[in-house]
DNA sequence: CTGAAAGCGCTTACAG
DNA sequence: CTGAAAGCGCTTACAG
């Protein structure tokens, strides 16, 4: 920084200006010291940064056994925002086993400064509550529940599954099973309200026999269409509120020789790596992963930084837009059929 | 760290000692100095060791879209393992699309030391030319073709796939079909090699219509699969050079009606999450990704802080063992099959 | 085996 | 709008 300032011919402190973006600075003085910078090949050094200001910001990206496709879509996004924000991002997990006391000790012992809480931990109330209590600045992702002590990045869930159920009927189906996803979790029960709204708008009577549960898991997925493609109950079509559960439809469909999207249309929700993984692709949800921790990140960060006097600045909510993409799972249902 | 040393009746510098590990330090002062740390909660300001040493150490995992099961379990790993060597890790993305110059300016504008390099980026070789020449340290991870300019974390693939075919051979298996590698990646060439040596050892002729191109891909799986699964040519075992291959390969063989195990076993090779997300569950060779994350990053960093004097040390090689995980996938060949 | 000095590369006040 | 001073929290030599 140095040499820049006298290649310059300022001083260090205007070359620090100019660096964080000083509105105050000349026109012509930041030139000088934008080309002394590109000349020389200058970049700054963010320990220094660090050191000097007290500007610091670390946030720890806290999770727990969600599928690999979404955690490693999330984590790069988390990753590429940190780094834009200057901010220094951690990456732990927390699994149900570790005492909030001792989750709060491993916090503690990184100075971390906010949370970032992606599913299911965005849910977990307890987790939320100790979190506050120790003056962290919380961010859930993907939450269907925002807490009054943290800041919350969404997309509408509800609206989300009533727009493919109504998809689904627009198609011609009229029984359309339904595979929800864990109960812990707020947005399993905002997806299943949106299937449930759909139906009723569409004049159509709900038939509990063809809503069953699951978690999430492509195990669960299985169990599901054991139930659900019965003979004697067999939908037309099936939403499940997630790609994990609606792949593992798909395949219990072709084991039983029924042809997908022919004889049976299924749809998935996230719109995650699996839903291109399976044949016919998954017509799906797709929730913006990386935009969601990216705004969340954001907050984070200046929230942490703004605090400055104004300590309590209002919680952020940012609600975010799904987009349904039409892939290969599904069909207009046939007449005959 | 002032504190600690008034607390503890020492300099500060005695302080850095102790949370350096300097064995020169009497044992009696170290424990004095540790129960002031602990007591106070003390922990090191990274920035500013950053800052006041100059073993700066910075490292970028450059990626490629590999499947999000490697990644995200390669990257948690990494950091997790940068973190405790007091390295920092960025990650990155590099795709075909972009130069070697442009990369280059990339890496020069963060102050990369060193690269970590997971497949398949590990084998291109024009990008190991190009990040010698701007004299950075790199790790190949999981290669069969560690490079002179490069430090090289692998298992035996050869070994690995000759086992697995071992096992199946060992199951009364004699007619085992293979999906290989995409040919650009240097472990695809040691599996094949692998399956071939083993069935050569258990004399039996390889039928070269038994074997298929795949490139990793679940969708190559699937047309692998619409191959070997032709009733001219069906072998009793499948061997997938990995688990996506496999999970297709179970997936199209249900879709036929062909019983997984039963009338056809199925082994991939990774160990990745959709080893354990299809049904049955994948019998597969574990890769250790995170020890070998792991075991790389510390390379990278002990080697870039070690460049004092003796400039050119000897590029490390190191074998990590895999593990042949059987599960449900596989049978013993019945007599009247 | 321990300590006093100087400095890493920036930024925060405070001046002007 | 720009600069001179001091300091962030550590560590590297260098002494002793």
């Amino acid at each position: 920084m140095a040499d820049v300032a006298t290649a310059a011919g300022v001083s260090p402190m205007t070359v620090s200006r100019v660096i964080n973006g000083d509105a105050r600075v000349l026109p012509a003085t930041r030139d000088k010291v934008q080309e002394a910078i590109g000349r020389l090949g200058y970049v700054p050094n963010p320990a220094a940064r660090n050191l000097a200001g007290a500007r610091q910001c670390r946030l720890v990206l806290l999770h727990t056994n969600p599928s690999a496709a979404y955690l490693s879509e999330f984590l790069l996004g988390s990753l590429a925002s940190a780094r834009k924000s200057d901010a220094e991002l951690i990456v732990e997990q927390h699994d149900s086993g570790e005492s909030p006391a001792a989750l709060a000790a491993r916090l503690a012992a990184h100075r971390v400064d906010g949370v970032l809480l992606p599913p299911p931990l965005c849910d977990d109330e307890a987790l939320l509550a100790s979190l506050a209590s120790q003056r962290l600045e919380v961010a859930q992702v993907a939450t269907g529940a925002p807490a009054s002590t943290a800041h919350a990045v969404f997309i509408d869930d509800e609206a989300a599954a009533f727009a493919m159920t109504m998809h689904l009927l627009e198609q011609g189906h009229r029984r359309i099973g339904y595979v929800s996803g864990s109960p812990d979790q707020s947005a399993s029960h905002l997806r299943r309200r949106g299937y449930k709204r759909a139906l009723k708008d569409f004049g159509i009577d709900i038939e509990e026999v063809l809503i069953v549960p699951g978690d999430y898991t492509y195990r669960s997925g299985l169990e599901a269409a054991e139930r659900l493609l019965n003979p004697s109950i067999r939908p037309t079509a099936i939403f499940a509120a997630n790609d994990d559960m609606a792949a593992a439809i798909v395949g219990a469909a072709h084991r039983m020789a029924l042809d997908v999207p022919g004889t049976l249309s299924v749809c998935g929700f996230d719109d995650t790596a699996i839903a291109t993984a399976t044949w016919p692709e998954l017509t799906t949800i797709r929730q913006p992963v990386s935009a969601m921790a990216h705004r969340a990140i954001t907050i984070l960060a200046n929230s942490i930084r703004r605090k400055d006097g104004s300590q309590s600045i209002a919680m952020q909510r940012v609600l975010l837009p799904f987009e349904l993409v039409r892939r290969g799972s599904d069909a207009r249902l046939e007449a005959g059929t």
